[in-house]
DNA sequence: AGCGTCGACTGAACCGGATAAGTAACGTCA
DNA sequence: TGACGTTACTTATCCGGTTCAGTCGACGCT
């Protein structure tokens, strides 16, 4: 079976390639009644423009690349990124963008699959995920001149457009409701530190029980991974002074976290509390239900998606600020004993 | 930024566009020492042939494609397909080929994908998931002759090449396990009714109880989500003659049935046994961990991919059985009351 | 009538590679 | 020594779109 092209819907037309070019893209230079004509002989014999003709003339691939820089079994169980893709993907796909999707080991491969994409034209533009602090891909981004869109934030002085939600914000309402609640002793395990979102977290952790004149806070330091929650959380409730409520970055976290304190024979929300950030299914599922720190997911996919696109298209594009992610309390949440 | 093309190595090598196409691309007409001259001006310049220029050329894209045909919530929390990716995308990337992902919301949408990709030539072949009884996109697919690998099985006479593993068998491994352990009374919380791997499910779990003798089984389905799970569970734990052991086609049910089970005041294992299928880290997470049918799901994703690009390059490919899930006992499982 | 303008379309160049066909230089061997 | 084969290239063509520069006829205006 034969792929048509341009040529035998021009030819079956009784017209110039041209002309189908034209009336197929909306250009003016073909009368109504014959763009009409093409339209329908198009339709009838299953044209598709080839992509790769398209973009070798066009200069635009119609394709936008994410690379991710996680361990295959975190971005397996981490709910975030699917989440994120199936967001990002529905914007795409109204716009008959394809999504290219790379999962790479090293912030260096990730510099390289740019670099290839680029001299490839293999994408239009790209999405940033994991921000770090200096992070190298930035200005090697910026230096490509590829259309780019990071996905977190805020912006500290990057040239790249970011959608971004207020994490410093949420954390407060968190914290406080647990406050309310008479916790004096809150902990938190964060995600990889070298994260930028993790160090905004850990660094509106630490102002904000200065303010609130807590007695005792820390912040422990994971991958992500439920193996690296259970285990900090172990550290936590079996130290002398124990806190009572811990807030964990991800929603695998505070499930493994919630594990440990019954295995340890702790009651949930009695003895501990907990609180989930990122609120997948997952916190709905298990006993007693996660009191959670919950945002549209999809929807900040899509946002960054279609800044992204208006970004390829040359239009200025600044950052956008989400919505925060709000407290959502269920059964792992209560007055400590 | 210029992107360097393949005229400006040319021209710094002082030798035709042709040259430096073969010296490239490994192919005989140029000598060694110009070959590595032009490789070594090639690196210094950072040139990467465009994509699109040798799609347009070569005919091959480059790019294999994968449609997914999920509600977004319920690809967001199970960690089957970004595991299934993880190994597709390791086994692409070594051999420089992209991943052009879309989530779709039927298989009519997803038949429409692959004409798309078809005929813009944007990918060179597909995987598939989620085969139905007499699935319409096997013909379609074979009528575009676009090379296509099937992930699930087995092949029940379509054209196409299968990666599969034995469903039945890890099933019966589950049940003969359970049934050595005394239950009489073992249910099934299936997923999507219509997928074939379902069905291989439920009537292998027919059979097999017929051939034990069990007392009563029953399969009821169920859409995945932990949701139809927890109501799954509620409905068999409350019937008169309530099953002593449960088995859930997925993970995420298997969490959300131990949750209700607790929340009814049963104790798991003592008084109902939990066997989850897919052995994410979720099911060491949570309390008390779940006995799991486990399989290696990123090989099994690298494995149809590597048929994949075999079948692209026009080898006979032939199906390919994986290994099969094997029961990994943990403690939501012991004998009956 | 003559001229300019506009709409509708054609023809050809171009994007950046792959590749078949052509060519010059060189070695080989009867 | 001349026919022949081989090596190491060059040249030209093609892939399938987009787009610019023309072409041609109809129409309006003076």
């Amino acid at each position: 079976m034969k792929r048509p092209t341009i040529a035998d819907v021009a030819r079956r037309a009784g017209v110039s390639k041209g002309a189908v070019s034209y009336a197929l893209n909306g250009q003016p230079g073909v009368s109504e009644a014959t763009r009409q004509r093409i339209l329908a002989i198009a339709q009838e014999i299953g044209f598709n423009p080839n992509s790769a003709a398209r973009a070798l003339s066009g200069a635009t691939a119609n394709a936008v690349g994410l690379a991710l820089c996680r361990p295959a079994r975190i971005l397996g169980i981490e709910p975030f990124f699917m989440e994120l893709i199936s967001g990002v993907e529905a914007e795409l796909s109204a716009r008959s963008y394809a999504l290219t999707l790379q999962v790479v080991d090293s912030p260096d491969a990730e510099i390289a699959v740019y670099r290839r994409w680029w001299g490839e034209r293999r994408v239009d533009g790209v999405l940033v995920c994991d921000l770090r602090t200096d992070d190298r891909r930035v200005p090697v981004l910026e230096d490509l001149h590829l259309p780019a869109v990071v996905i977190g934030g805020p912006n500290h002085g990057s040239g790249l457009p970011h959608v971004w939600s207020d994490d410093a914000a949420a954390l407060t309402e968190a914290i406080e409701y647990l406050v309310a609640l008479g916790h004096r002793r809150i902990a938190r395990v964060g995600g990889l530190p070298d994260l930028l979102h993790t160090e905004i977290r850990t660094e509106a952790f630490r102002t904000l029980c200065g303010r609130l004149g807590l007695d005792r806070t820390l912040t422990l330091s994971s991958d992500y991974s439920g193996e690296e929650g259970a285990r900090a959380t172990r550290r936590l409730l079996s130290s002398a002074d124990r806190p009572t409520a811990i807030v964990y970055d991800n929603d695998v976290m505070a499930i493994a976290g919630l594990a440990v304190a019954q295995e340890m024979g702790l009651a949930v929300p009695a003895d501990v509390s907990i609180v989930a950030w990122d609120d997948s299914p997952l916190c709905r599922l298990v006993h007693p239900p996660l009191t959670a720190l919950s945002r549209d997911i999809p929807a900040y996919g899509a946002h960054a998606a279609n800044r992204l696109l208006a970004a390829i298209s040359g239009q200025p594009t600044g950052d956008y600020q989400d919505e925060t992610a709000h407290l959502i309390p269920r059964g792992s949440t209560a007055p400590p004993r």
